[in-house]
DNA sequence: CGTCTATTTGAATGTACTCAAAAGCGGTGG
DNA sequence: CCACCGCTTTTGAGTACATTCAAATAGACG
């Protein structure tokens, strides 16, 4: 269990002294999951935000039917949370559970408070990473609006070429927002297309 | 035309000293547009980030058959630009419209490079405003994902009551994700329920 | 090989869209 | 003042995209 992988990530946005480097690591956290365990619980206040540097989990959304919507896949060098439980620290509207064995990095919300005091310029790299993750966001929100569900499982399959492989078709189905039975009949009507 | 508002604005995240509201007011531009004049357009860089201190925008995609998809409106208070565009410096994918008289403080992506170094307050200022961005952002893509057409019209209804007076109902239908022609059938059906 | 889970297939249904036409609603000018 | 124009909203019929439910197949793993 090491911290290199979150800081070589970090270089790619801001660069951190030595002594800012120790600091930070200080106030790590290492945790393992196995497949099928929760990271955020719907309810709970999510405590600490999760850097992964293995496996890959699903965060999702229980509707009024008990249907399961999901809304991001994380995988190694990306974060995992309910991030508007984690900044509020009120309960949590979403779940994050593990589809793989998975080991991530964690910063609890206190932690996270210091640090920012500690070293200012992790405020430039969260700034900086969520400028980026909300221009995502707007994007999936776009295609959601404007593509039929066929386009946006085509775009999907390009840009995420390496979460096909690992991902069920159904857990897919439902982050496109369609029904598993009905990405089975796109993907047959794909095949009669070529 | 005074900074006055994007004062008081940032007053609810962080404090700034005399010397730092100073240097930022010294980097603000004002500027009035007219109902229909363009803040972004689709293909040009999006060189500066606005502030709205009146008037409404929206911003849109325009799709591979001219559809127009409404991605948000902006209204006092609030930030408009094609986020995309404005960290990357690259073309705009989107626009942003003035629906009504508007008048905005800009900051051009220069001055606000600066700003950033010279008052690192500001990474957390728009950390902050990030985050809450990108929740709200995450937020409506659940309801996308989850609610009826019906149902995201009664929630945007009841959580944005003044934009339904200023806004036409096809521009409404568009954010939503739904043609006019159904909206309106939808709020007939409304009627009848009650 | 059997069991459990995931995927596919088909028929019937429902939600939302398209297209066309009519009705409503301002604003402007004669 | 009202008649006309352009734009927005409504209504209706027919259609398309996506869902539901049920059953059959296929895959994965012990």
């Amino acid at each position: 269990m090491d911290a290199e992988p979150l800081l070589i990530y970090i270089t790619k946005f801001i660069s951190l002294t030595d002594e800012e480097e120790s600091i930070l690591i200080s106030r790590l956290n290492f945790r393992k999951y196995l497949k099928g365990q929760y990271i955020v619980q719907h309810g709970d206040v999510c405590r600490f935000s999760s850097f992964l540097t293995s496996g890959c989990t699903k965060t999702f959304y229980i509707d009024h039917d008990g249907q399961e919507h999901i809304m991001m896949f994380s995988i190694k060098d990306w974060w995992s949370s309910d991030l508007g439980s984690f900044i509020s620290q009120l309960p949590a509207n979403y779940n994050v559970q593990c589809i793989e064995p998975t080991e991530a990095i964690q910063i609890s919300y206190e932690n996270q408070q210091k640090l920012y005091d500690e070293i200012p310029k992790l405020d430039r790299l969260f700034r900086k990473i969520l400028e980026r993750a909300l221009v995502a966001s707007q994007n999936r929100l776009v295609r959601n609006l404007s593509l039929t569900a066929k386009e946006r499982y085509l775009f999907f399959k390009e840009q995420y070429t390496s979460f096909e492989q690992r991902i069920p078709q159904y857990m897919i189905a439902s982050y496109l927002g369609i029904t598993k039975e009905f990405l089975s009949k796109i993907k047959s009507q794909i095949i009669l297309d070529q």
